[in-house]
DNA sequence: GTTATTTGACCCTC
DNA sequence: GAGGGTCAAATAAC
């Protein structure tokens, strides 16, 4: 195949959209009668995200390569302070450790446990994959950041087994944009005050609906899934995706395997 | 009644 | 013994 690895596919898709973003930014800019501001923030904001993507994925051979040579490190430069302190098998485990802005990165997660960790402001939170029951045992550990409080730190443990495929069960990134964990566990430890923290895990405008219908007994692969179809009304009308490369890439006209791209690529990275 | 979340308790590692 | 991770009973929401 001519496309060599899904991190040189991506990079060059990424480029094409920033690409593509600029120029819809200069549009916007030079439009007459002048857009909103809020248009062509819209089309920074893209940009940006190209950016990152970019720089991400290009850092991420590089901590590969430091990680092969430091079982214990972590893929993300992590401020001394937000790196798991010590202990543990299970930080050699550490399939990632990110930090971001948002706690949402494509996957499906259940909160099971939350505590106040020695010398940190913020309680962690655990996840585990709302597929548990399907076999899924990727879990993940949730932290704001203590330089940053507007970031969270994010550890990944284990691989998601639940749907390695492209829009499967616990895959909620048949397009990386929509922030869709659902994660209705409110932090109810009020004292730490962080009214916030659970929004940060981002549910979808359409989410509340969809969640109470979870509540109401439907299996969370269902509501998912249902959240996950591109002809689910509430989706597709938050992601339209285009015959672009970058929009085949998403709709899954690309064969490999998207979990090997996601982890390649570290998604959660992306979304800082 | 069913399911998800909260949170104290327990277990394990250091 | 301290601290982190997980479990499970209690509770809340629907």
């Amino acid at each position: 195949m001519a496309l060599a690895t899904p991190t040189a596919v991506v990079l060059q898709l990424m480029t094409m959209g920033q690409q593509s973003a600029a120029h819809l930014g200069e549009l916007l800019r030079a439009a007459s009668p002048p857009v909103r501001a809020e248009h062509q923030a819209l089309a920074t904001e893209i940009l940006r995200c190209c950016d990152r993507v970019i720089a991400t994925v290009s850092a991420g051979a590089t901590d590969k390569k430091r990680k092969m040579t430091d079982p214990g490190a972590t893929f993300c430069h992590l401020p001394a302070a937000a790196m798991p302190s010590k202990r543990r098998v299970r930080a050699a485990e550490a399939h990632r450790e990110v930090q971001t802005d948002t706690t949402a990165d494509g996957f499906l997660w259940r909160k099971y446990g939350q505590k106040d960790i020695n010398g940190s402001n913020h309680p962690r939170l655990y996840y585990r994959c709302a597929f548990r029951g399907e076999g899924c045992a990727a879990t993940r550990r949730v932290q704001r950041s203590q330089e940053e409080p507007a970031a969270f730190v994010i550890a990944y443990y284990g691989e998601h087994t639940c749907g390695a495929g492209f829009g499967d069960a616990c895959q909620q990134g048949a397009a990386p944009v929509p922030p869709t964990v659902v994660d209705s566990g409110s932090n109810a430890r009020g004292a730490v005050g962080d009214v916030d923290w659970n929004r940060g895990s981002l549910l979808l405008p359409s989410l509340p609906a969809e969640h109470g219908a979870r509540r109401r007994g439907e299996a969370p692969s269902d509501t998912s899934r249902r959240l996950l179809s591109p002809s689910s009304s509430s989706y597709s009308s938050e992601v339209e995706l285009g015959a672009s490369p970058v929009g085949e890439f998403l709709d899954g006209s690309f064969d490999w395997e998207w979990e090997t791209v996601v982890n390649s690529l570290r998604f959660g990275d992306l979304l800082q």
